[in-house]
DNA sequence: TTCTGGGGATGACAGATGTCATACCCGGAC
DNA sequence: GTCCGGGTATGACATCTGTCATCCCCAGAA
């Protein structure tokens, strides 16, 4: 039997996966959880073979999660499913080890059949979304133009910015002047709509 | 057996919770649907019993589809199923003749407990969130209002969410800043988040 | 070693944004 | 018949934003 283990905060969303996978003759859902910092504990406790893991959770991301079970459960599958089949969310599931991904558009069968492929040693990647990553580009950000554009993200005006990332006014204008550029954007509304469909954010 | 339509646009998610309900001795899922202008055809077509449905899809939402619902098919009672426990969603669902509410956070036992319920004339509402609803009041914005600040989510610039409107500039800021004020918020960004969080837009 | 790129900062400037007062038109409530 | 709120508009004003030039420091690459 293969040993699963489910992160996904929607319980009814959770619960009805582990319900599908569960009707699969090889497959036990032996362990679920609804944030992304507690992956590790349980993945361990319950020395899973395959993580499927949701990106947006409380706690911790999926794929910082992923990065974590690399370091510390190397022998783990992971298989990042996601609501947002966003090129930079791809690009860095794959950078922190992930061994699938899956948007949680396609058939609910590609679920089961993933699990199986990633313990054979296969990566599954959508090749639309795979095409879609390579044509776009990394992320032209650098980490602190990220910061802000983060920090801008919540309506926060310059002078917040610039108290909670102890810089100075002028250059919290600085970055997102660069950032509104490299995003080509008209403003920091605009900018931070593209960093985030992009997956930048 | 009861005779459910699931509208829901992840497909992953609507037959994981298809099969879900498929499990219980009483329900039959007769039809699945990814878009919410594909609703009323479907359940006119399968005779359904009850409609399930995700508030956000392409073609239509949830909450509009539950409206066409009512004028078309009155038989048919409506549970709304939906990832965002907004007030302003829970409120405009009730006011479309939704007669249930679930956020996909609750336990996927509420769904066929639900799907019951509403069968025998129930009204279901998650009570913290009737409770959040009441509390919070009704969505203080003008349908004007409403537009601007919608438009201006995008990251549109004053001039530009002028010429969408057919409007003058100086009104554009005159809403946006009535909006602003409204909204609690000091600045359009903050506003977009508030009106968004509280599910004004 | 020199060059380059990122992080950080300042000052200046133009243009966008947010606020306020004021005005007109309309339809519905009283 | 008057009052009120929504929709629309203008002008004036203070700030905030976005851009640009220019500077410093530092680490790694060539």
């Amino acid at each position: 039997m293969i040993r699963v283990l489910l992160a996904e905060d929607q319980s009814m969303v959770r619960e009805a996966l582990a319900t599908l996978l569960g009707l699969e003759e090889d497959i036990d859902v032996v362990a679920q959880v609804a944030r992304g910092d507690e992956v590790v504990a349980a993945a361990r406790e319950q020395a899973v073979d395959v993580a499927l893991l949701d990106i947006e959770m409380p706690g911790m991301t999926g794929i910082d999660a992923a990065a974590q079970l690399r370091r510390e459960l190397p022998g783990v599958k992971v298989v990042i499913v996601t609501t947002f089949g966003r090129p930079g969310y791809l690009r860095r599931a794959m950078e922190q080890g992930a061994d699938a991904f899956l948007v949680k558009d396609a058939p609910a069968a590609q679920l089961a059949d993933a699990v199986r492929r990633v313990l054979r040693g296969e990566k599954v990647i959508d090749p639309m979304l795979a095409a879609a990553a390579l044509a776009e580009g990394a992320d032209p950000l650098t980490a602190r133009e990220r910061d802000v554009l983060r920090a801008a993200a919540d309506g926060a005006v310059n002078s917040e910015i610039a108290k909670a990332l102890h810089l100075s006014e002028g250059t919290v204008r600085n970055y997102l002047s660069t950032a509104i550029q490299k995003a080509g954007a008209r403003n920091r509304s605009e900018a931070v709509r593209i960093a985030k469909e992009k997956g930048w954010l």
